[in-house]
DNA sequence: CAGTCAGTTGACTGATCATTCAAGTCGCGC
DNA sequence: GCGCGACTTGAATGATCAGTCAACTGACTG
């Protein structure tokens, strides 16, 4: 039987730092020095979890996998079910995150997959996973607003394009300092979405009279 | 009277090393001894003409701006007048890239943008030059478009739009080793383009009965 | 020819990098 | 209370990093 209260945890430690730090800095900018700083263990430690910085970073890229519904997503909907309304949820969580980091905040992945010029296959596997589990998520999202979009509408690849229009323009406020070219990124895909909406259900008056 | 036939020009061999170095490998990857190598130069030379590894990527920077009609959009253009085949025909050159490259392609700049995380302000606005100067060409060409897309159409909005759809497609087609979520991407910003143009021309004929 | 100076040479520096390792601590089964 | 293995400690290692510098070259000027 394991009781142990609050084991020390080392690996998750350095697992989170390693988030917190990947992000700030980057992964070539970070450097273990840092990393045994922020996470407070010795080089050894660390060794002894990791084979090496690498494998720190795939710990933390399985971490955002594995959280992206529990960390993200479910925190976003939480009380909204509109599919529709939620992709957009899903964009103004980031737009809070540009606006909280005085525009400097980059989506950890999309970051890492620049950055990163020749990444080993697991490391850029892992990173096409986690876009892979963000866009399932908007997908499922896009099969359940129905005929709301066109019949023939390629859910999947308007998914994609959600976090195509989502990496832009987080690129761009972060490099204008200014959050207008993320804003009006998400507005012309608004408009894309309206008008596939407007298609599906063409002059059809609205169901709800709210608004 | 300058005749001096063809000076050795050590400082542009080194910016065009480094322009080549820094996309491959990204500027904190590439060494500043890959960086001599490549332009077979020494040390001291570098430092004659640049104060440090950052007033090179400046220099870059630099070129790639005033370069971006020469050497970009007019052979992009030649040929090409429509003027909204024109942002479509930019976005088939990035696809080229793409393809040549095993999709391994990087936006330069784009790249740069995220790999910095704390760019020094020169670096940071000579990167939003660049994307200035691209979404002004594509603006120009929105302009141009003239009454083919609804009046109120914000032009230059949708010119930033065009380039968030580029830099997301190809972190996507990059992170995937897959030119798909970038054709998918610019599929869908055709889509949007085609409903502008009916909404801005509704029930009117083709002028030209061509194809 | 003497003087000047932009440009070159390449060995050198000190900082920082990721990683190693021998010696230790600790809890647990026996 | 002994032994064992999981985990920790932190100094040490060698590679690599960006940047320095004193000596040198050669073209030009007066």
């Amino acid at each position: 039987m394991i009781i142990q209260a609050a084991p020390p945890d080392t690996r998750m430690r350095i697992v989170l730092a390693a988030m917190e730090l990947f992000w700030e800095k980057g992964f070539l900018s970070a450097s273990v020095a840092d990393l045994l700083k922020r996470a407070d263990v010795n080089a050894g430690s660390l060794y002894h979890f990791f084979p090496g910085k690498q494998d720190v970073l795939l710990a933390v890229l399985d971490l955002y996998h594995r959280g992206i519904w529990e960390m993200l997503l479910n925190p976003v909907w939480q009380g909204i079910d509109d599919p529709i309304e939620r992709v957009f949820a899903l964009l103004a969580k980031y737009r809070e995150h540009i606006l909280q980091t005085d525009c400097t905040y980059g989506c950890p992945i999309g970051s890492l997959a620049l950055e990163l010029h020749e990444p080993d296959p697991p490391v850029r596997e892992l990173l096409a996973a986690n876009f892979s589990a963000w866009t399932e998520a908007i997908e499922q999202c896009l099969r359940a607003a129905g005929p709301r979009l066109p019949r023939n509408t390629d859910r999947a690849a308007l998914a994609r394009f959600v976090l195509t229009t989502m990496e832009g323009g987080v690129m761009l406020a972060r490099t204008y300092r200014d959050p207008k070219p993320f804003d009006d990124a998400v507005a012309q895909l608004r408009d894309h979405f309206r008008r596939l909406q407007q298609q599906a259900q063409p002059a059809v008056r609205k169901k709800r009279g709210s608004k």
